[in-house]
DNA sequence: AGAAAAACTTGGAGCGCTCCAATAAATGTT
DNA sequence: AACATTTATTGGAGCGCTCCAAGTTTTTCT
């Protein structure tokens, strides 16, 4: 690959005035900038590398999206909540003329890919544990985590997730409803793990995960209804498994509601349920979280807690473009009632329901 | 921001030492390490700065993604084809441990954007002008480009849009139907521009436009059952603008058939049907371009033009991620037979459709 | 024509880091 | 204790470019 200098040398000019050529073309006498570019089009020199000028400037103009949890890139496209989440990103970037790098990392290369991103700040899908900020923090460029609170320090937006499964709570007790499933968010790949009442621990709500705080609210809206949340049995499956409603529905048989923590989680319950011939709503109600755009397109359509994603994601990006005093920022959600909850039925009337199964152990 | 330089001062060792401490960490004494590190503790310093190493080691581990046509990133994410050609670059990206930069660039800036990018490779949506694959070609970086062929020298990707063509004209005409109305693809944002037969120039089939073939294949397959393309209207609108179905009703009222360049246009189209009491496919059939995922979940679903949109891009990406010697891929298409298309009925039946107007001027 | 002003060029000093040959220090051997 | 090995550390040369003060040439003006 030819270099500045070798066109300096060849055209017999200096660095700087090739420099000219590139960057300041009027800067330059024809005749040079001829005999220069001549020189330059004989190399086959294509103009100055980028990679000079960056040094020099030390801005990339771009930011960086981590995937949340444990996701690739791909899994990010692949989501309904993940897409809206780049939608945003990507209004935010257009408007500041910035590029957006989906910058991959599994679980072990992510640390690394945060000390080695070549951006000028980063947006931290919802983050597991603790060392990942860390080492954000460590990188010393503007960042801010979704769904998640690391203290004043740090950027933050998230939802009022306790807020928003008060209100499908609510929703569905206010219907009649009082036996429920709860899926909650497998962070890691995997078969989903079944907690089923009195069983193994309830340590679920606790840490950094992102539906500590919505099953918590779930607890507390039981709770008003005099139920306990340790009396349902409570799922944890990763978005977008299909195994998810299957886990449902073999294990929870009784259940009149089944509570999600995504929409995409919920789609995938509400495709198990056509495939066996199980009516929602007048089998079993369907809550979703996010409302994302997919949520309003199923059969029957989706009542969930919807926000404004990709607004979410905008106010990150633009935060980390800004690069201003932290922030943590709180934003509302909306209950968002649609065709998939409606009032319990009698959950067993013979030949309508599915047998029930024994819990698997 | 401390450099490696501050933190070598500050512990009284050299440069060298430093970038040892971070990089080879037991290369280096314990004691002179830990002294390294208190030094780079005080400073605030969180490790090299990657723009260093970037310019030594000339890879950005990274490729670049440039929207086709005028269109901004979020356009992109926002729409089905885009999505898809985003999933299947992810995956490839994330099967190399690579970032995916999605490239800004409005169209004046989009030859500064590639000459600029920092990226190791990129693909260029498809193309308009020959200026944009030009100033790729200069940047000296393997790239590839999609739905067009540049000849023998760059790599491109595309699909048979001619023989496509042909599936989706000889199914419609099998079907019985003779009166086509037909959308086609406007690169720049702006309204509809409608071309009724025998007005304004019909040379919407020359030049480095995605939809050349594809018109090409209509107008082969027309004349096939004695039918002149040129006796239809054309109608070009950006694929996604809702304006495009309201052209379409308003303009050409007796067509039994609409066909489009993508499921996106479609799409919009059904959306205005829907809108305008018009029955798909009872009183016209609609069919699409592409077969994204989209196309499966209208109501009905789309009939379309099928290829393996992600596929496409993965292996675009993978061509990047190479380097190796430039290849052109012509992809085959499917037609897929869903809902969206039939046997036309009459199309004037009393009552059942909205009034001709006459066509806008 | 000569001086002053304007226009153009140059070369060096970075930008922050990595690599490597050379040097220095510690450890091992007889 | 003298020497050979092994292990640590250093300093300089880049990587490709931009910026700028200083120097040179050209143009303009009297």
């Amino acid at each position: 690959m030819p270099t500045l200098d070798d066109v300096a040398k060849k055209a017999g000019v200096s660095r700087g005035t090739v420099s000219n050529v590139f960057n300041r073309p009027d800067a330059v006498r024809t005749a040079l900038r001829e005999r220069v570019e001549e020189a330059a089009r004989l190399l086959g020199y294509g103009g100055p590398d980028p990679k000079g000028r960056l040094l020099k400037e030390g801005k990339f103009n771009a930011i960086g999206f981590m995937p949340p949890g444990a996701y690739a890139i791909s899994d990010v496209v692949r989501s309904p909540y993940g897409r809206e989440l780049l939608l945003g990103a990507a209004q935010a970037c257009d408007a500041a003329g910035a590029t957006l790098s989906l910058v991959n990392g599994t679980d072990e290369t992510r640390t690394a890919s945060i000390r080695e991103a070549l951006v000028d700040g980063f947006i931290l899908g919802n983050v597991i544990d603790i060392e990942l900020v860390a080492s954000a923090k460590r990188r010393r460029l503007p960042f801010v985590i979704l769904e998640s609170d690391a203290g004043p320090e740090i950027n933050s937006i998230r939802i009022d997730g306790h807020c928003g499964a008060i209100a499908a709570a609510r929703h569905l007790l206010g219907l009649g409803h009082r036996r429920f499933a709860i899926l909650s968010i497998r962070r890691a790949a995997g078969a989903p793990i079944v907690h089923m009442p009195g069983k193994s621990g309830r340590e679920l709500m606790t840490g950094f995960a992102l539906d500590h705080e919505r099953l918590a609210g779930f607890r507390d809206a039981l709770a008003e209804a005099g139920l306990s949340i340790d009396d349902m049995p409570i799922i944890e499956t990763t978005p977008g498994d299909p195994g998810a409603g299957a886990a449902v529905f073999d294990n929870c048989p009784d259940a009149t509601a089944i509570v999600t923590m995504s929409d995409w989680q919920a789609i995938t319950v509400l495709d198990e349920a056509v495939r066996r011939g199980i009516d929602v709503p007048d089998q079993v109600s369907v809550i979703g979280f996010d409302g994302t755009a997919e949520a309003a397109r199923t059969i029957p359509p989706l009542t969930t807690v919807a926000h404004d994603i990709a607004g979410k994601a905008r106010m990150a990006a633009e935060m980390v473009l800004a690069n201003g005093a932290p922030r943590q920022v709180v934003l509302p959600v909306e209950l968002t009632l649609r065709g998939s909850t409606a009032k319990p039925r009698d959950a067993l009337a013979p030949g309508k329901r599915q047998p029930a199964k024994p819990p698997r152990p």
